[in-house]
DNA sequence: CCGAAACCGATATGCTTCATAACGATTTCA
DNA sequence: TGAAATCGTTATGAAGCATATCGGTTTCGG
């Protein structure tokens, strides 16, 4: 018998940060083309979704809650505001900061976008039960929680 | 009540790919500082634990199965070799192809990283049952198959 | 009230990761 | 025997991400 029919990486399989790898690759290059109907990637569409769910947020929270660095945010939100689905509006009572919201073509193409996103995440979550996928959810959650207490 | 107090990605977080990639930053930021001791990265700890449980693997078979383009992989195994955990032999029966092994001094350093490694996901997973973690990479598995199939 | 410090968005820059095209050497196969 | 395919490699460029720094603005301590 042997190892013959051992997966070459067998060893690695036992840890979950290498299925979540793999897993999340499978998960990007899908939803990117499932975005891209839309002109939106992962990242934008992210964004998007945020600006939509918490009008006149401020650039530098949006780095914080999407966890990425201010001057990356720069270039996305130029896009976005390009496409004329965001608008950028300096703030009255505090002129450094620009509030951030989503236009009405915006608000349109985030709904379909989410309808699209929904379909990918059923695409591929595809043979676990609800409680799977919920348990799953919360699993990823702990690890989250678990790394940012270093 | 309103949405006061509502997480500004509260309609995220209902997606798996999200706490996926949120899940696997906090990963790969505390398993990179793990493997730094060692001299090793996520990748080149991979490699090297793929190459030890196949001894005599090729080059363009190791891309196969760590999903990564064979360009990319000859500067991850200069590291390797340079640093004396692996060799490259070409082989008889096919003057073309390298023939991957893991030196002595390799599979010592390599029982050590995994060590180190299974104390990483056993931090990462405080808090889950070991019956959540095995759902939680039987899920993993489930999406990364999922997403194969396109 | 004033000056130092902190904060906001933006720019410039470099590093790492990742994908593609093409090459010489070798093997396979028609 | 010659064409096509394969193997490892090189060169190259795109994309993601982090740091340092800037001008403009606000905050706050003396």
């Amino acid at each position: 018998m042997a190892q013959a029919d051992r997966a070459p990486d067998a060893t690695l399989r036992r840890f979950s940060g290498y299925g979540m790898k793999r897993a999340f690759n499978m998960v990007q290059s899908d939803l990117n083309a499932a975005l891209k109907p839309f002109g939106l990637r992962m990242i934008t569409f992210s964004a998007l979704v945020v600006i939509r769910d918490a009008p006149g947020l401020r650039q530098a929270r949006l780095a914080e809650v999407l966890q990425m660095e201010k001057p990356n945010l720069v270039a996305l939100l130029d896009e976005l505001e390009r496409a004329g689905l965001i608008t950028r509006t300096r703030l009255a009572e505090d002129r450094r900061a620009h509030a951030l919201d989503v236009t009405g073509a915006g608000i349109t193409l985030c709904a379909r976008a989410l309808a699209a996103v929904d379909a990918h995440e059923s695409r591929m979550t595809e043979g676990l039960t609800p409680e799977e996928r919920a348990a799953l959810i919360r699993a990823l959650r702990v690890i989250e929680t678990n790394g940012g207490e270093t």
